[in-house]
DNA sequence: ATTTCTTTTAATGACTTCTTAATAATTGCC
DNA sequence: GGCAATTATTAAGAAGTCATTAAAAGAAAT
């Protein structure tokens, strides 16, 4: 996993950026187009994308759309386009920052500095005997892992996040498993189950995960 | 109900407003003009709503009025025109919030979510013995848990909210029911039933829940 | 390639909620 | 009181939802 993914199709400026985020530190990797860039992402993964909308063939917005898709690793959309539409686009697919090019290269660094920050200190949840990292996910129960899966944690994550009010079934399935998705609605229940068993004192009588009948599922009482 | 009823009559904006409000998870319907709002909002009702002044026929104003006058559901209005009048306007009407555009997304979102997480402390009732979380669709009867149905709820909900009022059972049959319910109208007297079981000192002769021969029933004395 | 872990599907059973319908009780009115 | 309309009560069962389980399918790891 790198820290930043550059994604510009400008070779010279994708060179000059590359070097200027290494010598702050950050390891980088980069990429001219779009496929390249989703290609690159899937195999090494990134914690933070850097991303021109203006690419040759696929492009910015299905980049982000793609990633987004997978994961919600933070993502700066570069852009010479000025419109406010664009903006919103990139903030409809879920881009966290938007810098118009020419941009000033103290304030991209602000905002990487700023959102490597952010996430650093959002990225544990403590709930009870349950400590959630979200970086890792990984779950630990009294200071001991405790192997979930992934949807699993997503889940626990989810219900957390929400606690004291019920999460209906469909935002569940929708945020975890995606609007488009295949899957059966059946299987969330299935997940439930699992994650009960592991976090549950009595699986049978849950305290943490109550059922909403007819609604979807509520942490805590 | 639905989270968030959003009034906006350009087509393109409220299109990507929903996309966008529906991508942070929350339930959105939207109307384009002032009259579809109302009776959206009367048929579904809502937990905000959005409103822009500017639109043609019945204005923002009246809507925000007539919102008002039902219930009170916090509102967020949005305009164009940036006059200060408007905004006092605005506030007397019982607007929440007051947002300029071209706004700022993530303003816009922050203020949401301020918005929710206000009421979500604010939205407990509390009568006599019982407290009724509605967030989490539980009441709880001298601190302890009192289950009830989805259906139950929903009828503490309209009679404590209409306490002193006698609330017809057309009014309840069509709002909890729906007013294209197939059901027997029936059914709402034995609803009535389990709730005074569960409620009342003796559900003999009822306190809290009365009934108002031919009309309805009716939340205290 | 095999093993292990995760995810999904499918089937079953249990459970909750809701509805219906029949009967009893109550109310308002003559 | 007696009658009609309305509401209460009750129990049965219909409908819907959830839990559980096992097994198959799919991924990831070794």
């Amino acid at each position: 996993m790198v820290d930043i993914l550059l994604v510009e199709d400008n070779t010279e400026l994708c060179g000059l950026l590359c070097e200027l985020l290494r010598a702050e530190g950050y390891t980088v990797s980069s990429a001219e187009t779009g496929e390249k860039a989703l290609s690159l992402y899937e195999k090494y993964g990134a914690r933070l994308v850097l991303l021109d909308i203006n690419l040759p063939g696929m492009d910015g917005f299905t980049v982000c759309k793609a990633i987004r898709e997978k994961e919600n690793t933070p993502i700066i959309i570069l852009t010479a386009r000025a419109e406010r539409e664009d903006k919103l686009n990139g903030i409809l697919l879920g881009a966290d920052d938007y810098i118009e090019k020419p941009y000033d290269i103290d304030i991209l660094l602000a905002k990487i500095k700023g959102i490597f920050q952010r996430r650093l200190a959002r990225d544990i949840i403590t709930e009870g005997d349950l400590v959630l990292d979200l970086n890792a996910e990984t779950v630990t129960k009294n200071g001991e892992a405790l192997p979930v899966s992934m949807k699993e944690f997503a889940l626990l994550r989810m219900l957390i996040e929400n606690k004291g009010q019920t999460v209906a079934k469909e935002q569940l399935f929708n945020r975890i498993w995606g609007s488009d998705s295949e899957s059966e609605p059946q299987t969330l229940t299935v997940h439930i189950k699992w994650l009960r068993e592991k976090i549950e004192a009595d699986p049978r009588s849950p305290q943490l995960i109550q059922t909403v009948w007819g609604k979807g599922y509520r942490w805590g009482g």
